[in-house]
DNA sequence: GTCATTTATCATGC
DNA sequence: GCATGATAAATGAC
């Protein structure tokens, strides 16, 4: 029994789950509202894994991937852009 | 199913690029990320059985057996220490009181 | 040497 | 069929 739950978790790796929908709005809200320096010191990470619910491993993971597809196709995160960057508008005008 | 340009088995390919220009182009492309093969895979990591820390004569032996240049050995040892202490810390969370499932 | 990162690749979800 | 999270090579700061 203990045998099979450390096998799973020594290879957990790979077994993707999605993070839920607030994760990812709260993701999404600090990387838009940061996109000139879109990178969360471990501070800021550990602050965003707790309210995440998610690993600060997995806070970084997210925005590895996030940074590299943005930047690789901005076109493609133009509409989710705009949506974050009118919810989080008040950060500039600090 | 590894295809290592630059490196033949049986040449006596030297040191590093013979392209050093002495007309001084530096475009220093980065190296495409080649996944390995199996069997380098098993060969480096039953060295890392053995010593974590690897020295500078069993490293140029392995890049010389799996086809690999030491830098590139040099660099896999770094990346499986680093892959040893997250599976260390992802351990340690799993048994204490922070599952998070 | 460590370590955050970039990039491509992998494996899964849907 | 791509979107997405995690991992594997490779680089660079320090």
């Amino acid at each position: 029994a203990v045998m099979i739950l450390r096998s799973r978790f020594l290879d957990a790796r790979r077994k993707r789950r999605n993070f839920n929908k607030q994760a990812t709005e709260i993701l999404n809200e600090y990387f838009y509202s940061h996109l000139s320096n879109p990178y969360p010191s471990e501070e800021a990470k550990e602050e965003l894994a707790k309210k995440c619910g998610i690993t600060v491993s997995q806070v970084s993971n997210w925005f590895g991937n996030k940074r590299i597809r943005y930047k690789k196709n901005i076109g493609k995160f133009q509409e989710e852009a705009n949506i974050y960057a009118a919810k989080t508008a008040v950060t500039a005008t600090n | 199913e590894n295809t290592n340009p630059g490196s033949s088995a049986s040449s006596s390919s030297v040191t590093k690029e013979g392209s050093k220009s002495s007309s001084s182009s530096a475009p220093r492309t980065r190296k495409k990320r080649c996944p390995y093969s199996k069997f380098q895979i098993r060969e480096l990591e039953r060295e890392f059985f053995f010593n974590v820390y690897i020295n500078k004569e069993k490293r140029l032996q392995l890049s010389r057996m799996l086809n690999l240049t030491d830098r590139q050995v040099k660099i896999w040892f770094q990346n499986r220490r680093m892959k040893e202490k997250k599976l260390s810390r992802d351990r340690l969370q799993y048994f204490s009181g922070n599952p998070l499932l």
